[in-house]
DNA sequence: GTATTGAACGCTTTAGAAAGCATTCAGTTC
DNA sequence: GAACTGAATGCTTTCTAAAGCGTTCAATAC
C-alpha cells in the first residue's frame, strides 16, 4: 500500500529550491506581490528555467499548499495517535485541532491562509483531494474504535463523510474574530457529545 | 407576546412603494447596478426625498432582504407547522426546506442570492437576528417534541444552536453547482439520521 | 542532448483622470 | 410646518493608456 497517501511525490533538488524561495515571498509578501523573476532571481536562475520545474506559477502555489496540508495531516494523525485516548476523545482531538489550526493560520499567517483558500477555490480536485486525505484519518480512528468494541458502524466511510459535514462550520472559512475561538471551541464539543450520543445509540442498537 | 417577531415594523405607504420600485431593480439588474435616482424616478419623485423614509441606499436593500427573510421564516413555519408529522420529521423538513429555498434562489434569482449574502456580510447584527428568528421556529418544534414525548432535552435553546451548527454546511454559501442538490440532500438525511439518533440515546437516559 | 537563457508576446494589473453616484441641505411648494 | 426639490459635495466607480507580469521559445551553453 503507498505510505499514507498525504504525501507529496518527492522533489527534484532544484524544484524544492524555487519552492523554498517562492514559499518565503508567498508568506511574507502573498501570493499577487510574488513574481516569477524574484522567484528566479532568489534561486539564481532565469524565469524560464522555472517552466522546465512546475508548469505555472499557481502549481508552485498549489505545491506549497501541499505542503500546508501536508504538516496538518502529520499533526493531525499525531494527535489522534496518542493511546490512552478514547475514541471519543481521539475524535474530538481531530475536529478541534483542526478549528485551531484553522484559526491560527488566519490570525498569524494570514497570507498562507489566503492563498490556500485561493487554491482550494481554483483547484476544486485538489480541495477533494483533501478531504479524503483527512477523511482517511477519520476513518483509521473510526476502524479503531471498532476494534476496541467502542463503536458499531455500518460503514465507515460513510460515517467519516457525514461528521466532516457536521463539523464543516468549525473548519469554515467564515472570518474568524478575534476571541471567537473559544466560542466555536465550545460549540464543538457540543456538537461532539451530541454525535457521540447517536453513535452510543447505533452501539446499543447493533447490541441487542 | 409579539406576533412573531420576524415581522418588519409596518411601512408608510410611500415607503413601500420606495421599496417596491427598488426591488424590482435589485431582482432585475442588481444591487450596484440601481442607482437611486433611477428608484426616485420611479416613484415620481427626487432622490433627496427617499432620505425622508430610508437611511441610506443600504437600508433599502436591507428591507428589501428583511422581506425575503419574513417570506423564508413563513415558509420554514407553515412546514413544520402541518400537524400528522413527527417531530423528526419536522425537523427533517426544516432543514430540507432552508436547504431547497436557499439553492433555489442561488439559482434563479441571482441578484437576490447576492444582494443577501452582502447585506449579511456589512450587517453582522442582521444576520443573527435572522439565526435567532429560526432559532425561535426551531424551539417550537422542539417545544412540541417534548411535550410529545418524542424528545427529551436539557436546554432547547441551546439545541437549537447546535442544529443550526451541525447543519451550517447546508446553509453555506459555498458555490452550489447544478446537481449538487441532491447530494446535498442526502447527506442531509444522513446527518439527520445521525441527530435523531442522539436524541433518542438522549431520551432513553432520561427515562431511566 | 540536456539544461538554461532572456527577449518577445499578449494578457492583466495599475495609475491617474473623468464621470457617476450617494448623500446633504438650503430653498420651494402646498 | 410637513413634504418635497434639485443643485452642490465629496466619495466611488469607470475608463484608458502605460507599465508589469506570466508564459513561450528560438538561441546558447555545456
Amino acid at each position: 500500500m503507498p505510505l499514507t497517501g498525504d504525501a507529496t511525490p518527492p522533489l527534484d533538488e532544484t524544484a524544492r529550491a524555487i519552492l523554498d524561495a517562492a514559499s518565503r515571498r508567498f508568506l511574507h509578501y502573498g501570493y499577487g506581490k510574488t513574481t516569477m523573476s524574484e522567484i528566479a532571481g532568489d534561486c539564481n536562475m532565469s524565469t524560464g528555467n522555472l517552466y522546465r520545474y512546475f508548469p505555472s506559477k499557481l502549481d508552485i502555489a498549489e505545491a506549497f499548499v501541499r505542503r500546508l496540508r501536508a504538516e496538518q495531516i502529520r499533526m493531525l494523525r499525531e494527535a489522534v495517535g496518542k493511546s490512552g485516548l478514547s475514541t471519543q476523545d481521539k475524535l474530538r482531538t481531530f475536529f478541534k485541532l483542526k478549528l485551531k489550526l484553522v484559526y491560527d493560520r488566519f490570525h498569524d499567517r494570514p497570507k498562507a491562509y489566503e492563498l490556500s483558500q485561493e487554491i482550494l477555490k481554483e483547484r476544486p480536485s485538489f480541495a477533494d483531494e483533501w478531504e479524503r486525505a483527512e477523511s482517511r484519518v477519520l476513518c483509521e480512528v473510526l476502524e479503531e474504535g471498532e476494534g476496541a468494541g467502542e463503536l458499531a458502524l455500518c460503514d465507515r466511510n460513510r460515517t467519516a463523510r457525514i461528521l466532516q459535514d457536521i463539523f464543516f462550520r468549525f473548519a469554515s472559512s467564515s472570518v474568524y474574530y478575534e476571541g471567537e475561538y473559544d466560542v466555536l471551541a465550545g460549540e464543538l464539543d457540543d456538537v461532539m457529545d451530541l454525535v457521540w450520543d447517536a453513535f452510543e445509540h447505533r452501539k446499543e442498537l447493533s447490541i441487542r
